[in-house]
RNA sequence: GCGCCGUUAGCUCAAUUGGCAGAGCAGUUGACUCUUAAUCAACGGGUUCGGGGUUCAAGUCCCUGACGGCGCACCA
């Protein structure tokens, strides 16, 4: 060891960093930069593959290039070394070293310094080796940024806890990883699209709020000092996207992150992705099928056509018009019983009771019916489907519905027997709104931390006109689970982990 | 928040009834000009998650805390 290097005491690190951080020490010390701002690069990996895809065994090209990349297999043999490199897109290719063309030197140099997660820089000529690898036979290589920690091993899985604690290494050692990041942003491009191609205009609206609401969910509590007052990070995107409508921009959307101060497991993040739109003179049916013309866009970007492909290797097709059900409806099929909005409650109790489903005393109807929807019918619901009409009061922001006035015109998708997103005919009379609120404001004010508060602002929104509107909101985060197969945390990059 | 299971070398894991803490990969040294999970030889590497206790003796048993996984509850 010829520098030391202060900050952390050396003697507590695994003896592998103490070696890696000597060999950069020694590059210091022998005047060599181990992180050049640069280095000569000429070509990418992928460049150099696709000019040389089929070349035979044993083949010299001729043609000169720099690339770098990191190292993700190294032999250094006597007098000939082989090193894998690869660059961020997964692409790999082969760097040799001889004796006979960078010297003594040089060999000694590299093997004295060069391990595995490193990036290098080689300069030298396309070639195929004897075993017909594509190759660059350097004349010169460089240090580009040496790798003081070690890889973990490639030959073994990653626990879950450090894929997800160190994501840039499970970037590094799982293609599927990489891969996520790109479909991610591949959905969230089609998503825009199609919005896009029907004049939506993408808004953003605040993530500080003085007052929660859109949703029925406990809210993250915050502090603004300069106002000394409480903020709730938002739990929805609706109601400013709602007061945007009222101006006049009469298609919006917003994709965004929202936050819930809720349980944590495979299926829930405590900030995800929502997407919402709205468009004026539009119904909860025709926002349906702006939904699905987005979640098949969205499937197409990504595998090409709408046959979605799982991670446990199921094979789905999200093509085509979907089944639409209503609520009632289609829990009557699944239990045999008839239940419509005129079912007595103490009926629904004894549907209940006969199902092993244990209920809250003080339920409406409606409350009842839903839960057992949730509890016998949701988890059957494989293929897309949406289910309509919903009990007015458990949706109180959506129109009653123009049939019926105890249902609301409202739906929601169903894909792999979880819900996917929520369309509405979204309710704009302000008079109306305003008791739907004030009763959700008296559920908070009893005690419900999830209910909604009294916005005053937007009931006001409301009273100077909000034309017709159909609206809708769906999970980012859900819809890659959708159609990936993968945990909510294999979807985020970087989910939410306790410290260390 | 409640319950169950787990945490051992850089990584992935093993360790019988409580009896010397091990393997593969990675690392160090040496050999090798066609390797590609290279091979061969030798060597090094541990606060067994933290704290406390029982015991002649604790990775192993008990208490406690942290972190993780799963289930329940809440929810999208």
């Amino acid at each position: 060891m010829s520098t030391e290097t202060p900050q952390p005491p050396e003697s507590e690190l695994p003896e592998q960093m103490r070696v890696r951080l000597a060999k950069r020490a020694d590059m210091l010390a022998a005047g060599v930069e181990p992180y050049p701002v640069s280095v000569e690069r000429t070509h990418t990996l992928r460049e150099v593959r696709e000019a040389h895809p089929d070349l035979a065994v044993d083949v010299a090209t001729g043609e000169l290039v720099g690339v770098a990349g990191r190292v993700m297999f190294l032999r250094n043999t006597g007098k000939l070394c082989f090193a894998t490199l690869r660059e961020g897109d997964g692409t790999e290719l082969q760097a040799m070293l001889s004796l006979a063309l960078v010297g003594e030197d040089e060999l000694a140099r590299w093997k004295a310094s060069v391990d595995l997660g490193d990036q290098v820089f080689v300069h030298g000529e396309v070639i195929t080796s004897r075993r017909g690898e594509l190759s660059v036979m350097a004349d010169a290589w460089q240090m580009a940024s040496k790798a003081v920690r070690p890889l973990p091993n490639t030959h073994t899985e990653l626990s879950e806890e450090m894929r997800v604690r160190q994501r840039y290494v499970d970037l590094i050692v799982r293609p599927q990883t990489r891969e996520m990041v790109r479909r991610r942003a591949q959905v969230l491009r089609a998503l825009r699209d199609v919005l896009h191609g029907r004049d939506y205009v993408e808004i953003e609206t605040p993530i500080l709020q003085l007052l929660h609401g859109g949703a029925t969910a406990r809210p993250f509590v915050t502090r603004a000092n300069a106002l000394d007052q409480e903020l709730y990070l938002r739990i929805a995107l609706e109601l400013y996207l709602k007061r945007a409508v009222v101006g006049g921009v009469e298609r919006v959307f917003e994709i965004n992150r929202v936050f819930r101060n809720e349980g944590i497991d495979s299926t829930h993040s405590p900030e995800f992705t929502m997407i919402e739109a709205y468009q004026t003179y539009a119904t909860y049916d025709d926002i349906a099928d702006v939904t699905r013309a987005m979640i098949q866009a969205a499937a197409c970007a990504v595998f090409g056509s709408t046959t979605v492909h799982h991670v446990d290797g199921s094979v789905h097709d999200l093509g085509g018009e979907w089944r639409s059900v209503t609520l009632h409806g289609v829990l009557s099929d699944t239990i045999g019983t008839d239940v419509t909005p005129d079912t007595p409650i103490a009926d629904l109790r004894e549907i209940a009771v006969k199902n092993d489903i244990e209920l809250k005393d003080g339920l409406t109807a409606g409350e009842i019916v839903l839960e057992l929807f949730e509890e016998l019918v949701e988890h059957t619901l494989v293929a897309p489907t949406f289910v309509r009409d919903y009990p007015v009061e458990v949706r109180p922001l959506t129109r009653q519905h123009r049939d019926d006035p105890r249902l609301a015109e409202a739906w929601d998708l169903y894909v792999f027997g979880t819900e996917l997103a929520t369309g509405y005919s979204e309710l704009v009379d302000p008079v109306v709104q305003r008791e739907r609120l004030t009763a959700q404001s008296l559920k908070a004010a009893a005690g419900d931390p999830e209910a909604m508060q009294l916005d005053d602002d937007f009931i006001r929104a409301l009273e100077y006109g909000m034309p017709p509107t159909g609206g809708m909101g769906m999970g980012v985060d859900r819809l890659l689970m959708t159609l990936t197969g993968l945990g909510i945390r294999d979807t985020i990059l970087f989910p939410l982990v306790r410290s260390e």
